[in-house]
Formats: structure tokens, sequence, C-alpha cells
DNA sequence: ATTTAATGTAACTATTCTTGTTACACACTC
DNA sequence: GAGTGTGTAACAAGAATAGTTACATTAAAT
């Protein structure tokens, strides 16, 4: 892959908005902290307020907050909301193509990565976003980042 | 496709070597079957290769064949013997970087994604080269393919 | 020995995906 | 109305995957 980098980003991205409290948080300050440009984290944003995990208010004084508790919030359901295509692909084969196994190996393929994928939310099930944040917390104090970024 | 297709290859070309039992398959046969070019499946079972799962004989005559049976041949051995990279980016931050939360957040995505990843890979462990070969047996007499490709 | 058929691998191209950037319309506060 | 923020389209840049060509090497067959 050109390495999937969105799930890293979103979940920097709500953690951020779970430290914010109910305060709204800026594309722009989210950015500065992924060292990306706001555009991708609105890109981001926009998929999460999709799927009911974040809300967004827009002009002066604007930005993200979470729509719900970060302890109600698993990292399956982030991984979900970006609608990532699947992990594995199977290739296409031409219609015209000479050996029917090829052909009949498709399914299979696709049962097997279903389940694998199903095997990897299942975990991503197990964490949500407070379980991040927590691990946070234990090592700074709870605003310091956010500071930071107010103060430039 | 820049999305991940070598594991379907992967498997495509070992199910192959299973439906040929002894006899050695070369790449060109294999890369007919998957539709792309020789080199690409020899790349790949050069991984197979490394990790033991595939033998190769040179010359003429040569060609490919299981190292082991079917049936001890998971399919999570064929994904690590791939080495792909992992799933899931954790993207790199300046040395300069200001936030120092934004840092600290690395290791908890790292662990959060190779758990994930475990979850993957245990549900590949569960699943048998002999199992995708008896599903495609159940459809077609078993060497239905490779005669049509020796046919040309 | 020579021919033939196979692999291994390097080097390059093509394609496609992801990310980054710019630009601008729209929304909201003051 | 000025200022600040989002949403989104359109494009540019960068990176990874896949495909291709070319050739050295190995081994069987005649």
């Amino acid at each position: 892959m050109a390495s999937n980098s969105r799930l890293a980003i979103a979940i920097h991205t709500a953690g951020m908005l779970a430290f914010g409290e109910e305060m709204p948080i800026t594309s722009t300050m989210i950015a500065k902290s992924v060292n990306t440009n706001p555009v991708v984290i609105r890109r981001i944003i926009g998929s999460l307020v999709k799927h009911g995990l974040v809300e967004v208010k827009m002009g002066t004084g604007g930005g993200s907050k979470l729509a719900k508790p970060a302890s109600n919030i698993s990292i399956a359901e982030i991984y979900l909301a970006l609608e990532e295509g699947e992990i594995f692909h199977v290739p296409d084969l031409e219609e015209s193509h000479g050996c029917p196994v090829a052909k009949l190996v498709r399914p299979v393929l696709k049962e097997i990565f279903g389940d694998a994928e199903d095997g990897l939310i299942a975990k991503l099930r197990h964490k949500t976003l407070q379980h991040v944040i927590d691990e946070l917390r234990m090592e700074l104090p709870a605003d310091f980042c956010l500071k930071k970024l107010s103060n430039g």
C-alpha cells in the first residue's frame, strides 16, 4: 500500500477532540499537531461526522468536538467510519480467461479476506478512544498539548 | 491496482502447486492462470521458498512444488512469508515538532495496530491451503485447470 | 557440447493510490 | 461587513504496486 496512515491520523484527531472536551478544536490546530494540511484533517473529520462520531460547528469560533463520550467510541468505529477499501485485493480476470479454476478461486479468497478483516475489526472493537487517552494522560498533564497549540 | 493483491496471487499460486502434486509447475503457467507476468510470480515464489513453503527446480523441466503438504500450510504462513509492511502506518513527525503529546501517541497507535494485525493473522491461521483446495475440488475435477494449461 | 527451457534478478516503465496544496464558496460570530 | 472557520473541488506531488524487458545462470535432453 501507499501506506495507510489515515487511521492513525483519525485516532490522533479524535484523541485531540477528546482532550478538548467541549471546546471546539479547529482543523488547523489538529493539522499542526499531526504535521499535515488542514484539508487532510477536514476530510477525515468529514467521515467521522458522517458516522456520528464527531460534530462540527462552522464559522468564527467553530471547530469540532466529539459527538459522544470517548469511552463510547471504539477504534473499530473510527476504522469503519473511514470507509477504506478492502485490505487485500483479489485481482480481476478478463472475461475471456481460459482457466475456470482461476475464476472459482476468487470467491474463496474473498471469504478468507473477509474473515481476516473481521478478526482485525474484532480487536479494534476492544479498544476505546478513552483507552488511548488514558494511556497518554499517564505521561502528561491533561491540557498540556492544547495550551501549547493555543499559544501558537 | 496499488492495492495489495500479492496475497491473493500467492494463495492462487500455492493452490496451483498443490493441484500439481509432485509435478513442477512453471511460473509461466501460473502467470497465465493469474493473468500477470511470470516475473511477478517468481518474485512471490521467491518469498515462499525463503520461508520453506515451496521448492524450486531450475533448468529444463524445472518449476515449483510445495515443500510440505497443503494441509500443513496455513494462509497465515503464506501471508507472513510475503513480508508485507504493516497494514496501518503511523506517520513520522519531525524532530522539531512542538507538541509532545503527538509524539507520545505514536507507540500507543503502534500497539493498537499490532494487536489488530495479530487478530487478522489469527484468523488466517485457521485456514489451510488444503481448505482452499477442497473448496475448489467440490466444483471441478482435480486436474482440469492443469490440463488446460498444458495444452496451451 | 549444443540446444532448449527454466529460474533469479536487476533495471526500468506504467499505473494507481495516497497525500498535499491551492482556491474559493458558504456559514457563523462579532 | 470583517474575520474566522468549514466543505469541497481540482490539481500537483510523491510513493507504492505491478508490469515489462533483458540477461546471466542452471539443468535436462538430444
